[in-house]
DNA sequence: ATAATCCTGACCATGACAGTCGGAATTCTT
DNA sequence: AAGAATTCCGACTGTCATGGTCAGGATTAT
């Protein structure tokens, strides 16, 4: 039960984009500079962020990549679900999940746990947006500014 | 974010002990046929389960294993946590986590996020006992009991 | 042109998962 | 005492996801 550090990668560089929504596009060699994230691998994760319909690119010199819509339409879980898939504890209560291919249906007590279960977690990857997340972020700078940087 | 099918395993034999329990121990070899899992693979979660606490066993002829305690009084979660190790979506949510070994912590909008989403998963998982999976098979199988077995 | 970008596909190392196997130790039954 | 049914344990294995790296191509601003 946890979240790959790909899909926490994926919602860093999300928030970034988020912060820089309006501004026009963001790199992911920016976002690798300030999130300390490898490069190389950061591109991988913007193109299956793309190809989820969460951001859309700009090529060439001052091109990146900017979000499809206002931050604050951008949920968690969207995050989440584009780079490892739809949320679900068992197969069984996957979307897709086509009725009678587990054999133990018809005995199983359990399935109406998952459920709740993978209830439970969609409803609080989806109630969080970006938006959320970047004034939360914004709050805690605030409050407990990081020490001026001594150099560079 | 999925449970493991080894967890999913271990839940199966959990349920098979509790409705076993008060009558002596049950056999892996027993849980093997009715739940038709891999009898060597049980051995393995079995032993896990047992130096977790949740089940003790008696070897020899007429052994097996049975729940330390009612079923009433075992979760999902107790199950799951024995097998999996404890539900963290991300390390700096985990019980262990010692203050600051994420450099990011001072900054980090997302903690709360995931602490919410831990919550939310024990609660589901540590509401749900094994003997209310049990109630409910038995419920489900008066309902639509299985049609008679034609032979054997 | 050239530099900055995105884009793609291939590659790789590590570890978890999902098992299997062989044999030892224990205990009941006969 | 012998044998059968068990748990117990460690080693082994194949497959797959994770978490990357790398080389090179395509696109666009300057």
């Amino acid at each position: 039960m946890r979240v790959s550090s790909k899909a926490h990668y994926g919602l860093r560089m999300m928030t970034e984009f988020a912060k820089a929504y309006g501004s026009g596009p963001l790199s992911i060699a920016e976002v690798a500079r300030v999130e300390h994230l490898p490069l190389a691998y950061l591109e991988q994760l913007a193109s299956q962020l793309r190809r989820g319909g969460l951001v859309e690119s700009t090529r060439g010199v001052h091109g990146g990549y900017s979000l499809t819509r206002p931050a604050s339409e951008v949920s968690v879980l969207d995050v989440v679900t584009v780079i490892e898939g739809e949320v679900a504890p068992v197969e069984c209560v996957a979307h897709g999940y086509v009725t009678g291919a587990c054999q133990r249906e018809g005995e199983c007590a359990s399935r109406a746990l998952w459920l709740r279960l993978k209830q439970s977690i969609d409803a609080v990857l989806s109630q969080t947006t970006l938006a959320e997340l970047v004034a939360d972020q914004s709050l805690i700078e605030a409050m407990a500014p990081a020490p001026p940087e001594a150099h560079r």
